[in-house]
DNA sequence: GAAATTCTTCGAAGCGCTTCGACGATGGAC
DNA sequence: GTCCATCGTCGAAGCGCTTCGAAGAATTTC
């Protein structure tokens, strides 16, 4: 491992010409910038990181807790963690991987030796203790999820009440007015992470709104067929169909329906939103309004960098705005002009 | 943060003596030492990360290389990193995550800048680059898997040949000597780990060892109905069938079966082996030789910390021994007096 | 009781880097 | 030609820790 001072030999200068020529914190002649980047690349030099950390008091890595509850998703958590690692490297910073049982002594640990420069918390629950610890930490940290009581936090998320409401909407557009919502079943509800609770409240507010004719079902499994047969039960000629729900209940859906002399999307139409999962494979296509892993933790940790090098104070709650997936089960009602042009 | 200066203060003893007391790489007097702890324990001191790391050249870190493919059981994949996690912080060692496209810049970068200790290498294809790279690099290496060359490496993994011959044995004990063995797709044999070829070469001289009639089935594609009608076609009399391959064959073989008239375990005893999955909620559980994230995962850390630790050089290849997990899809043959004592 | 050991503790030298202050050189202003 | 700014570079002081060598105290040995 070459050393500042072999590149300062190589190239005929100090250590300090070297460290701001590679640096670029103070003008260095230009001739003497190449001599120490030729130098530099000649013997491979890398700065040694806890060096570098040491003297400049950053460690260029952010810490990432991934709980693992028995229920996690392990699919979308590996997208989260990916994902966040990803943005990560694109601003230089390394991640460092927490796990579960090890989540608040990991953050504590992390913080109070310098190890990360900041954390990012993911599948954040209502009641989350990670909540607590942050407010005590004094390194910058970033939840991407909500949790109750945001006094305090920066959390990042997808806005769920726009998600609804731009459901509802594209629904209205192709002329639906009677809308059916599946969302989780009721103790998901209760339990976790508040999203389905704040996608419950975007639905309720924008049919209040707009007016509309609508059910809600809130399954009492994580089954599709059992939902939809509740939904037919409650509202029979339901036309539009909005779904958050986990991925197995959003496959079985169509089929569900068809059970029961419905088509998708001619007699009703089918949007899934707030979900991470693909419905591209579906026996139909789902259209969807995504809970996009990539954009959440992009955000997350471009500003969890803000904080981490400007010292910026951060709003409390960042709402990321929803993205619309056409993949065709939504379709105009009988007799509905649809308003965008063809 | 209290530093280690604050922590010797408070004791009224020396810099010196406090890194010995915490340390214990020197004998302190006992009332010397409590008294350096009862100070740290008060100010709530942790050694700085990385004023440790440049004075003692060691990071307590391990970069984990865990590449997204496409085709990536992400589930599978997050199992084994927060496995490695779990089994490093074990050691006292944090894990850095090295997402894909980053691979081979990330083993250089964290070996280089001095940023990890040792570097484990998951999900191994068998012509790996980062084999490669792993043998020209300083920093110690392990691989969980396979590669076709493990010259001057160190590598980890399920001993498939073994699996295999059990999941034969137990067959033969249970009085089931026509036994068919369903295995990966033509195309995954080809591509990638080689772990499926290892079990066909365990399964092969198994069956020529003890001179039992059998049949190998590589079916077209990752469907359980077509492999099973092959398999019954070319041996319609099978009483044994052993599984070696993904969650969706797995999962539809007993279905599969049925609509050919037979049943698990009476007519067909299967075994599921070398598979990451439960098979627990199988319509009908099968019994299984599990690839397992944790024993592979703790083996690994645990030799690369000794190989960081004591600078040893360990052999290529560790395999590990398959366990079974006997869920009730074996069953004595008719007329068959099992072995086993019951 | 002096010499030889052993036990405890301390001081200081790094580990490799960043960064501040300073110094000589260069050039423009007058 | 002198004075000031500016530019380009260097030296040195840390960052917080580990660890080696050594010094003094305590204990043992004969």
């Amino acid at each position: 491992m070459a050393t500042i001072e072999d590149v300062a030999r190589e190239a005929g200068v100090s250590i300090s010409t070297v460290s701001y020529a590679l640096s670029g914190k103070r003008s260095i002649k230009e001739t003497t910038r190449d001599r120490v980047l030729e130098a530099a690349a000649k013997l491979g030099y890398l700065p040694n990181a806890s060096a570098r950390t040491l003297a400049a008091n950053r460690s260029q890595i952010f810490a990432v807790t991934a709980p693992l509850h028995p229920d996690t998703d392990h699919s979308a958590h590996m997208t989260f963690a990916m994902e966040v690692t990803k943005a990560a490297r694109d601003l230089d910073y390394d991640t460092l991987l927490l796990v579960h049982n090890d989540a608040l002594e990991g953050m504590k640990r992390s913080a109070a030796t310098s190890l990360a420069d900041g954390i990012v918390v993911l599948d954040v629950d209502a009641h989350d203790p990670r909540a607590t610890l942050a407010r005590q930490l004094a390194c910058p940290v970033v939840f991407i999820g909500i949790p109750d009581d945001t006094a305090g936090l920066v959390c990042v998320d997808l806005d769920f009440e726009a998600a609804a409401a731009m459901a509802i909407d594209r629904l209205m557009a192709a002329g639906r007015t009677r809308i059916g919502l599946i969302s989780h079943p009721e103790e998901t509800l209760q339990r976790e992470s508040n999203f389905p609770l704040r996608f419950l409240h975007g639905f309720e507010r924008r049919v209040a709104e707009l007016g509309i004719e609508h059910v809600e079902i809130t399954p009492p499994t994580h089954r599709g067929l059992e939902a939809v047969e509740q939904l037919l039960e409650t509202m029979p000629d339901v036309d539009g169909l909005v779904l958050n729900t986990n991925m197995d209940v959003a496959s079985s859906v169509t089929a569900a329906l068809a059970l029961h002399g419905r088509s998708v999307p001619t007699d009703v139409s089918v949007i899934a939103a707030g979900v991470t999962f693909s419905t591209l494979r579906f026996p139909v296509p789902l259209d969807t309004i995504p809970l996009d892993a990539h954009a959440s933790c992009s955000a997350a940790v471009e500003m969890l960098a803000r904080m981490v090098e400007t010292g910026a104070t951060l709003p409390e709650t960042t709402l990321i705005t929803p993205a619309y997936n056409d993949h065709g089960s939504v379709a105009p009602a009988y007799g509905h002009a649809t308003i965008q042009a063809r």
